[in-house]
DNA sequence: CGAATTTTGGAGTGAAAGCACCAAAAATGT
DNA sequence: ACATTTTTGGTGCTTTCACTCCAAAATTCG
């Protein structure tokens, strides 16, 4: 893709931006931002202090670049289960649950998730980071609801259910599943989450009632 | 009660030794290990650099120290919810989730849970710090898992069910439950989740089948 | 080919971090 | 009262942090 952007005149970059911008999003989910040093950024990135500098602005801007790009990969399996075609809503939601286990386990990426629990526990001076994180989240949980929102819409799910319960569950036990990856579950345990998690799904109670 | 304490010879302590530890517990819960400096806890705890060094040894003999003083204080209502007598073990539990939904949300401390997310995107040279995390929330696993034990032996529970799967749910609920918090959610919002996660019960769905 | 433009490598910078030391201060025990 | 023991305040230290600067290198445009 490099080769057939058009580049102005200057020395051309000896690296690839994508590919070094992924190993930053690496240090930084195994690490948290606090944890990641510069000096190991440049090192994982290959490129020199000026490099950094000149192409990623700083540690911060950076930290923002990577989250977005984790965000935008994010999205694709997120997007993936709840938009999927011809299920059900709760059979969206089992498979989102589903594959939040499959992702958190992945053996090419750090455990877990980048975003669910970055910037809980965080210094005063670095609140503009903590606060994207908590609007990221906070999004997510919203998308949940707008899903559940047209599962009413088209009938497979009851209209008396609180909505905005029900999606801030969902979103708290993906935050927990999270965690869990992050302390070495195995992806097997967090679809068990995931199984017992959709038992409180409210079509499931229709058939009790 | 330090008035009680026999005291040894030498010049006496002026700080209170519980409640500058208190204070370091809370800057630690809300800014973390890393996002906690030297300086804001010596402030904090109104002792000079050396009362420090001397009292407790290093940063990272004091956080130790502060999350073991807030395990204890954890461990409080949570055995209080799970050791209750006459209740069935799904009412111990719908207690617990209550519980953690009202200690999360207290006034007079940092919101969430000082454990429950520590530690999860950390520096390697921290190892140390993550591994206690580790533990303490495996440990709060393992003695969810054992209530449920209990109640299958006390007969209030199936023995049909997936133990481990159980505990690991309610687990990840209440770690969900302190994400949320730590970004703002209402006391009852996070009673609304725990009432939704009950809805998973197994006793629930006997009455379904 | 030469000028312009951009990237690169390496050394260096100020600030802050966590910690250590030392002598003075304030208690106890005989 | 005097020696002993322990705490205290202030200062200084070493390391690491994120970042910056500058000249050389490598390209494009005229």
């Amino acid at each position: 893709m490099s080769e057939t952007q058009k580049r102005g005149r200057g020395r051309p970059s000896t690296f690839d931006r994508p590919s070094v911008l992924r190993e930053a999003m690496k240090l930084f989910w195994d690490n948290g931002y606090e944890g990641t040093t510069f000096e190991e950024l440049i090192s994982k990135m290959s490129i020199s202090p000026s490099t950094f500098y000149n192409s990623f602005g700083s540690k911060e801007r950076l930290y923002r670049e990577a989250t977005e790009n984790f965000m935008d990969y994010a999205q694709t399996w997120i997007q993936s289960a709840l938009s999927e075609d011809g299920v059900t809503t709760r059979q969206a939601f089992a498979h989102l649950l589903e594959s939040a286990a499959e992702q958190f386990t992945r053996e090419d990426l750090p455990r877990g998730c980048m975003v669910s629990l970055s910037g809980t526990h965080q210094a005063p001076d670095l609140m503009p980071i903590r606060d994207m994180m908590v609007e990221y989240r906070a999004a997510s949980e919203i998308y949940l609801a707008d899903r559940i929102r047209k599962g009413i819409r088209e009938g497979d799910m009851p209209s008396t259910i609180d909505v905005d319960a029900l999606a801030a569950f969902i979103h708290a036990i993906v935050r927990g599943m999270a965690v869990q990856a992050r302390d070495g579950a195995s992806r097997a345990k967090l679809e068990n989450i995931g199984r017992v998690a959709m038992e409180a799904w409210p079509e499931a109670r229709r058939v009790a009632a």
